[in-house]
DNA sequence: GATGAATGAGGATTCATTCAT
DNA sequence: CATGAATGAATCCTCATTCAT
């Protein structure tokens, strides 16, 4: 319409403008969705206001997700499907020392997903995860276990070098996993920390690898046999 | 209650026959609120439901408790009665070994605290403390700051006695923060453990404990002034 | 308030009394119910307007009734529940003709169900029973078996005493039911009579009556075996 | 239609090879919205189902059909075609008995109307007439009158012929209407037979007739005068 | 104080209808 | 003409809150 006159155009008079993007429609509502569920919660978030968000109406929203409840499954989904894939492979051929790849991976993890909204879904998870057993399986199978293993894979890399001492898997995995969620809590609520204060993301991890490799003791380490089981 | 005045005691003045003391009412509420808050969340919480739970009609609710959010704030208030006044006293003379301390520190607190519904508070802190900004500033300087003090002043002795490195504190308390949250965090949510997994929290304490004095590594302990700052 | 003067009283200026009348609001509910969904069917029929048409606001129609198809169920067992007992008792004991016993059979149901509300019922189970299969099977229970017994109870005696020819029991009770509903479709329908064309019901039972009986034909009657059947 | 001129005929136009013919897409889509209304009502019925079942679009529709009221007024009048100029012709010069012709009649229709989808027409009037009155005052001109018309003069021959007693011709016409509008019923909804019954078209209207002609009881037909008038 | 009937704002969901492509 | 993405009014239903008893 080259001769249109934009200041008549009966269209543009006819209010905001419908736009046609079938393809990119889901993805910019799951972007809205995360950000409102991380901000609000699940139950606080209007289906309306992820729409506004999207710069769509409340009806669009329900032509791509049938429910409040299959957006929010697809938000989840969204967000953490097959990272670990990438990673694994990325660790499989790691050079350095134990200590590092430790350090390597809780850092990588950080900037990767821990400082991104994604880590708003684990904090989702926590939160409401009670109202979705589905979900929070699919999470446990596709976050939760990947992420141990991958954790586990790298401490038994360092027994089997000898680096690290016999240590129980389970707990030492655990002791990772918990310096990870107090990140993440760190970042999305503030009951963890004390109001004047902030956390050095990287400063933490790195210190707390120290820690963990070290431990805080003057006395020489433990030898395997006296640590707990 | 040998003594007790008839004339001013409600619950004498009616005889042995009302079931319900009339004062016990708030706590009754305030006990089936913060089980369901705990369990549901605050948005998914009815006040029919609380007031049903504590043998009450819905109205009754509200005779107490001006609105749904205000119950909340009464909740989280009365279940952060710092007991730490009381800690801090049993800790003072504490004789043993810092290591020890520590350890006996955690297990205290996890079987007074973590391991009962009081726990739920913090659970709810982390999941809606987002909408109740007061009420977290409240719980951080009730919970959170004399909390972390408390476990700051024996990492502190542990270094002052020689038997802790010259360590970062913010980030040594952390990670002892850390590991009490993940406790938590396995109780009240099933979205941090495997599902097929469970957490002996006695067994998680002694192991982390041992972890955080002695590390991983087999090699020689770090000096101070390697450890990251 | 001794003194309250009746034009400042802010109670009363506090809008709509609320009144409390647990007892009777279902059965006002259920009228102005059986009114709406007759007059405009069941998807037509908002659950608002029942509410304002009962005085009432529309929270309390769930008050009382969990859903819309709750009330319209309910709409339907108050409206055909236990006649047919008191119309079996009343005619176990009949004394007259069989002929006028079928004539009275019918003019009896016509003036206590047929022109009333309750025949609307019969129309919408016509109209929208299709979306409620059990509420067809109840309708069919509750008024199509028992209705059809009686009627064919009639016929039966007329048959034993001598008085009808042996004659297909169940196609002549379908001609008496066809007669009933159409006189229901004449009342709620305007499909089923031309438009300047009204209906005397009283006249119409009576004239099909003597039809069924004696026939249109000026022959002789057949006898049983020339019957169809 | 011998003469038609292929160059304004637009089947002819396009050739074979178009799948969908352009010009039936308006009766495409009034059978599948014949079927959906007759079966699930006007409400019920979306759009898009008849959009679906007719292999098109849901904006398709309303290009030729301006609203769904519009649409259902179209079914209507798409399905009421008189044959009745058809059939008075038949009929005009029927030999037989005029008991066999009201037989014959009656037969004819359900063979030819009530037994097909056209016969879901009715059903519609009854059931939602009610939301369109002028389409049933146009179903009442189209097919009530001229129906019920027929139906008379068949009766009417009757009379004048002698072999129909002189009765009154309006119950008369109403009670060979009944009879059809409950075959229909019982085609199009479940809430007329009792469950586990079913009903033979042909066994029925022979019966009827019979019963119609001869009467049910085994005393002598009544004369005219003392038929109800 | 206690009750629970009544209220009504709020939010999820549906679907007829529009219109850019 | 045909499409189907987008719209938003309409409606069911929930539940915190009020208040007459």
């Amino acid at each position: 319409m080259p001769h249109s006159n934009p200041y008549t155009d009966p269209v543009a008079e006819r209010g905001p403008k419908r736009e046609r993007r079938k393809e990119s429609r889901p993805g910019e509502l799951l972007v809205a969705a995360l950000d409102l569920f991380v901000e609000k919660g699940f139950a606080a978030t209007r289906m309306e206001e992820v729409a506004t968000r999207a710069g769509v109406s409340k009806g669009t929203v329900f032509l791509y997700f049938s429910s409040k409840e299959e957006l929010f499954k697809a938000v989840v989904r969204e967000n953490i499907s097959g990272r670990f894939e990438e990673w694994n492979a990325e660790f499989l051929n790691y050079e350095g020392s134990s200590a590092d790849m430790l350090h390597h991976c809780m850092t990588t993890w950080w900037h990767r997903i821990g400082s991104t909204q994604a880590s708003g879904i684990s904090k989702l998870m926590i939160s409401e995860g009670g109202h979705f057993p589905d979900i929070v399986e699919f999470y446990q199978n596709e976050v939760v276990q990947p992420g141990h293993a991958l954790i586990r894979k790298v401490l038994q890399r360092g027994i089997d070098r000898g680096e690290f001492r016999n240590l129980d898997l389970d707990f030492a995995v655990y002791g990772v996993v918990a310096a990870m969620m107090f990140l993440i809590l760190s970042k999305h609520s503030a009951a963890c920390l004390q109001s004047n204060m902030s956390l050095d993301p990287d400063a933490y991890i790195a210190n707390q690898v120290a820690v963990m490799l070290h431990g805080l003791s003057t006395r020489e380490p433990l030898t395997a046999m006296v640590l707990p089981r």
